[in-house]
DNA sequence: GCCATTTATATACATATGTATAGACATGTG
DNA sequence: CACATGTCTATACATATGTATATAAATGGC
């Protein structure tokens, strides 16, 4: 991916690759793919890691790991930015799954918040890919893949301030301004999780531990500045 | 810097290093050096940008901007990897002279925060290249290059638990647990700013403010249990 | 000027990259 | 079976990379 991020900021229209897409599989004469999307998708999962960002991962080298020959490559993907983009809404699909499991699972006052928490910490410990990524790779690459992580992270504000606004309601504490709250609580825990990822395992409980208070300052604050704001309107 | 940080992990010592530095300039017999350590940091500072990640960065092209040839290149770092670390010393070491000046600027009660927190986004809008890579590239890497910049984190965690304590004290207004808000302020205050650097210079202003009322809920909220602990207490 | 030293360059090597073109292969249909 | 189609591979090309070796160039001391 070196350029390839001049590469992608020069729109070449999106039409083309459109008809190209491996996309008529098992509807007409023609030979039958042998690979997919979600297979290179994999390859590249298994080529990054704490020290190989997506965008350093070369087109050959997943063609490499996917076991085809590198122009194959362009049957599924238009360039290697693509994939990274494809890859991110993957990640953040699942990782909504798993909040939203977790979502329904709470049943007590703060504990959407803190059961969405331990969820997403478990799933730091259990080496899942998507996680990882998503908590790393934010800040760099095309245009176009940082509004994708951008856009993954809105999902999780829109949802928290949702839930933010729901136990204002059910426990009759309001709280001052909601939707930055919850940005507030997005950023820092995704911040806390990249942090975490370089430590040890053992470390994870202090560091939930540590953000959980964080958050508490934060929901705290929101309630006491929203009852001063009462209390001077 | 392709498998650069698989190559950084295995160490070599840095005994020959040290010895192979360009370092006796001006005190014998030998050619002068025509460009410096500083030099090259500069042209890998005119290489990056919202796009290209100092990783992806290449030995040679930095060389090219450099204008010496890519063998010279060895004789002030070991490699590219050695000179990103050196490049987030130089911008860590810059980003805290200017948060100093502007710690020592402030005189009312919250304006240490607030000030140090418009230097920041001063220097953000200014396009200052230091700050806008420790921004960014904070996540990936190699494991010395994410260990300094987390060293940077920690300065500017410390400092400002200095300053949360002290305020508290002049205030009569305890706060609680001021490390730990201390170290979410410096989270969120990156990740604000990492976001703010893809946004046009016209919603910078809004940011900041939006960070102001983050960070007012933190030690609103900080100071809010503080006052519960001591009556629980 | 000669010499030792230090720095920089040129050249070479092996290997890697993205992409284009031509051909091979696998599949369903008539 | 022949054919059209869709997918995959092999080969080629131009260019890029990091690093090694030999040589050139610049400098100060004698």
């Amino acid at each position: 991916m070196h350029r390839m991020a001049a590469k992608s900021l020069k729109a070449r229209g999106g039409s083309g690759a459109g008809k190209r897409r491996a996309g008529a599989a098992g509807t007409g004469p023609g030979r039958r793919p042998t690979i997919s999307r979600e297979d290179l998708i994999s390859a590249a999962l298994g080529l990054v890691g704490p020290h190989r960002s997506i965008s350093t991962l070369s087109l050959r080298e997943i063609a490499r790991e996917a076991g085809i020959a590198p122009n194959s490559f362009y049957r599924h993907f238009r360039d290697t930015d693509e994939l990274a983009i494809a890859l991110i809404d993957l990640a953040g699909r699942s990782l909504r799954k798993i909040i939203g499991h977790a979502r329904h699972r709470a049943s007590a006052e703060r504990s959407v918040i803190r059961t969405s928490l331990e969820s997403f910490m478990e799933q730091l410990g259990a080496d899942e890919k998507f996680l990882h990524i998503l908590l790393r790779e934010g800040n760099t690459g095309s245009e176009a893949f940082k509004r994708a992580v951008e856009r993954e992270l809105r999902f999780f504000e829109d949802e928290l301030c949702v839930d933010l606004v729901r136990l204002a309601r059910a426990n009759n504490s309001p709280i001052a301004e909601p939707a930055l709250a919850a940005k507030a609580i997005t950023r820092l825990v995704f911040a806390m999780g990249a942090s975490a990822l370089d430590l040890p395992r053992e470390h994870h409980a202090a560091i939930l531990e540590q953000t959980v208070v964080m958050l508490r300052m934060i929901v705290t604050g929101a309630q006491r500045m929203a009852s001063e704001n009462i209390a001077a309107g």
